[in-house]
DNA sequence: CTCCTTAGAGACGTGGCGTCTCTTACGCGT
DNA sequence: ACGCGTAAGAGACGCCACGTCTCTAAGGAG
């Protein structure tokens, strides 16, 4: 018997985990079903996580790579906020919500980190646009620096089905860019 | 034995899950431990809400009644709604975000009717304001009219404590008020 | 070649869900 | 006043998945 190990055996877990959300979400999610899958016993997820929420985070990690590194840079403040709120849409209607709101229940301390690393992607998409000379100042209160963000976020778990396109633009047009004082336009 | 019946029976039901929930939180209730506090079986239960989330929704509605029917009226736009958002503030203090995500992941049916409500709300405080002169128009883009409600559900899902008041006004004063161009103070 | 880690497999105890069953109280119609 | 039917009170039950424990054997390190 061929017998995985390490890093090798690892990714296996990790993949099996991630074709289980898929297929199933997260709240059909068991460690029996993604043991089987992957050909081996609990106690070899267990080794490795602490429970279902843990090896599913890193699951999508490891299927994702960490969130938002490749910060847009479109050359426009308009296209790179957009770019910015079509990526999160976009990964996260992969998930669905059921899968979002498990793993928000399951595991409170995961979110600081997303959470607080789109407000750095924000500054440095805003600090681009002052230097271009599109807004005044890069000094914006962190609170509309996020706002795009967090609304992005709000309406990926509220809304059952995939976020339109419609709202992203009422987003970034009726309140980011008048908030930082950029005339669309005209 | 005295036997409770109908609506008094329901009542003593409500309130039972209403303690369990603030003694131990949506993921530590359990049917069991509602049933034996409220002196009963199982079954009684079960033959009103078809599961732990309905009960709990239904114990929430019946401790609080329904969410803001009291619209605040300060008599300005900004007291109305700094109104609002303490109001949701609040509430979901109380509750505890393990129980609002335990809810949000286990009765995914649920969040439309509140979500839509505060767009009423926040419509009508908007409406009067511009009746006041306060603002020029009542015609509000919606995703403009649901920032604040929004921005702070979003709060309230992701900080893991109580929401400062700090952030509050910030949501009002930075976002809300220069979007429906009111300028402040000057 | 031996040793030690750990993969693979599955049994096990636990806990809560939701169902089923049974007895018994009590409101209602006659 | 009486009996019928509905639903309360109580608990047993099957089930499922969690997370733990145990055992055997593979295969890399020395």
């Amino acid at each position: 018997m061929e017998r995985r190990r390490g890093a090798e055996l690892e990714a296996v877990l990790l993949d099996a985990a991630w074709a289980e959300l898929m297929e199933s979400g997260y709240a059909q999610l068991t460690m029996e079903a993604v043991a089987a899958r992957a050909q081996t016993g609990k106690q070899v997820l267990y080794r490795r996580w602490r429970n279902r929420a843990e090896l599913v985070i890193a699951s999508m990690r490891h299927h994702a790579g960490s969130i938002v590194e490749n910060v847009p840079d479109t050359g426009s403040l308009r296209g790179d906020v957009l770019g910015v709120l079509q990526q999160m849409a976009d990964r996260f209607t992969q998930l669905g919500p059921d899968t979002i709101h498990g793993l928000m229940a399951e595991a409170p301390d995961l979110d600081p980190e997303v959470y607080s690393r789109m407000t750095g992607v924000m500054a440095a998409i805003v600090k681009r646009a002052a230097e271009r000379g599109e807004i005044a100042t890069a000094d914006v209160p962190v609170v509309v620096l996020t706002a795009p963000t967090n609304l992005m976020r709000h309406e990926i778990f509220f809304s059952h089905s995939p976020v339109p396109s419609s709202t992203i633009t009422a987003l970034v047009d009726d309140v980011f860019l008048p908030l930082v004082g950029f005339s669309r336009g005209t």
